[in-house]
DNA sequence: ACTTTATTGTGATTTAATTCACAACAAGTT
DNA sequence: AACTTGTTGTGAATTAAATCACAATAAAGT
């Protein structure tokens, strides 16, 4: 069982660059032009596919339609993931307006608020009671939630969550969650990306000044 | 020279956890309650530290408000960092209304879009025609921008931020960008984190059955 | 049929990151 | 003043990840 996080994330990469590759046309792929694609060395993919037991041919490279086929198993892309959102607020929003989860086989059923000021039944994406969450997550089997509530509510939001079942939380709220140990946090934590990246600019900033 | 992104991120979220510290009013830490805070071990953080040239005093820990200049001298945030968005729309639009840059000395200093229809000169954060970013990039001195275009402009207006002086991208767009040697990308991929997320709890769920 | 060429698949090696382990030492205690 | 305790700081050891290197081999050419 591989749980290296960036592995994983590799192969969500190459996923995408077959897609584009094979709406060009292309049939076949070498290890060579992935590791282009997306930026790593050749055989950094093969020994990834090789992880994994996805063999290609000698000579003749990766089928790209196989190796969909093989990648979309390992990532779960063989069924539609259903997802919800807590917290209906403007991130909320943005995400639920987006078209691009929906190609890859990711919907968003549903979002739940505390306000009643968002709730709103009959949309397309409806926005429900968050006393509605445990019997939606339930009878849609939910596993997967999106938590976009403001930092200080977001424990008890994250706790709720995991009470009415759901496994994986992508957590937008600046904090670290506690969770029990069979689910996963993904965090994404918008300031601390800047700030890092504030550090490279600096840093690559000062090494070009050493130079004169 | 640390170029070690979790190291760097690690430094973020000491400097995060040493904030909520010093407002409940703790003035010295241990590198067991800064590991804790973050889910790392102790000797963690103290390697961090050093590579930084940070010391404490041996048996008495550190003084949080000391550490926490050092963090901030190295994550650059003696100063306010100004930061454009390029494209105006959801995402974009979520970022502008949210508070919590400020506090993190990030400051969103206007948006840039190709629509007229999102223009808005006079708006608290300014919505301006993309023609016009080069010369507020230059004399407000910018060095860092959030890239929210659709996917098929993206690398064409990421090029339009370097030839303006950007060194550095958030990117959303779920592409890999060409970039100058000396700027640096920050990808931020929603699809790939739900992706990720999926791959884990459906490994993990997985797991659990063996068990029976 | 034989040779050449191109590419995979993976064990061995290297490099990078983390953890271990403990000497150094400051502060308190007897 | 000697002893005890608790914590740092870091070199050494370990672990994890990436890269190298090349035998295996399939396809194409002669
Ligand atoms: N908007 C951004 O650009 C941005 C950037 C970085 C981080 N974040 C983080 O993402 C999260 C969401 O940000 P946002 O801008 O969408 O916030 P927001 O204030 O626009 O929306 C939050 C929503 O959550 C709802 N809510 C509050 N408590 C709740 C609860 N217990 N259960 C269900 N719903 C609840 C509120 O009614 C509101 O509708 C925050 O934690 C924020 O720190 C946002
Ligand atoms: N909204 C989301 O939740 C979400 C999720 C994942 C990824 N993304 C990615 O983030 C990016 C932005 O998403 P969004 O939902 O805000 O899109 P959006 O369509 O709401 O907004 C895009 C904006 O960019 C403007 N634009 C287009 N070309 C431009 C150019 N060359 N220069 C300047 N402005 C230009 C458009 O006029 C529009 O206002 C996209 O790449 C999308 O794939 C968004």
């Amino acid at each position: 069982m591989i749980t290296n996080r960036n592995c994983i994330i590799r192969l969500s990469r190459y996923k995408n660059a077959l897609y584009r590759l094979r709406d060009l046309g292309f049939v076949k792929v070498f290890s060579d032009n992935l590791a282009d694609a997306i930026g790593v060395t050749a055989s950094q993919v093969r020994k990834d596919f090789s992880l994994f037991g996805i063999t290609g041919n000698r000579k003749g490279g990766y089928e790209i339609a196989s190796l969909l086929e093989k990648l979309g198993g390992i990532l779960g892309k063989d069924r539609v993931e259903r997802v919800i959102i807590v917290g209906a607020g403007h991130l909320a929003y943005a995400l639920m307006h987006y078209r691009g989860f929906e190609k890859e086989g990711i919907k968003i059923e549903a979002a739940f608020d505390i306000d009643p000021l968002k709730f709103a039944k009959n949309a397309q994406i409806p926005v429900l009671p968050i006393e509605e969450m445990k019997d939606f997550v339930v009878s849609n089997n939910v596993k997967v939630g999106v938590l976009a509530v403001p930092e200080i509510g977001a424990q008890r939001a994250a706790d709720t969550m995991f009470a009415a079942g759901i496994k994986g939380i992508l957590n937008f709220a600046p904090l670290r969650l506690k969770a029990p140990n069979d689910c996963t946090i993904n965090n994404v934590n918008l300031e601390i990306e800047l700030e890092n990246l504030v550090y490279f600019v600096n840093i690559l900033g000062k090494k070009g000044e050493d130079k004169i």
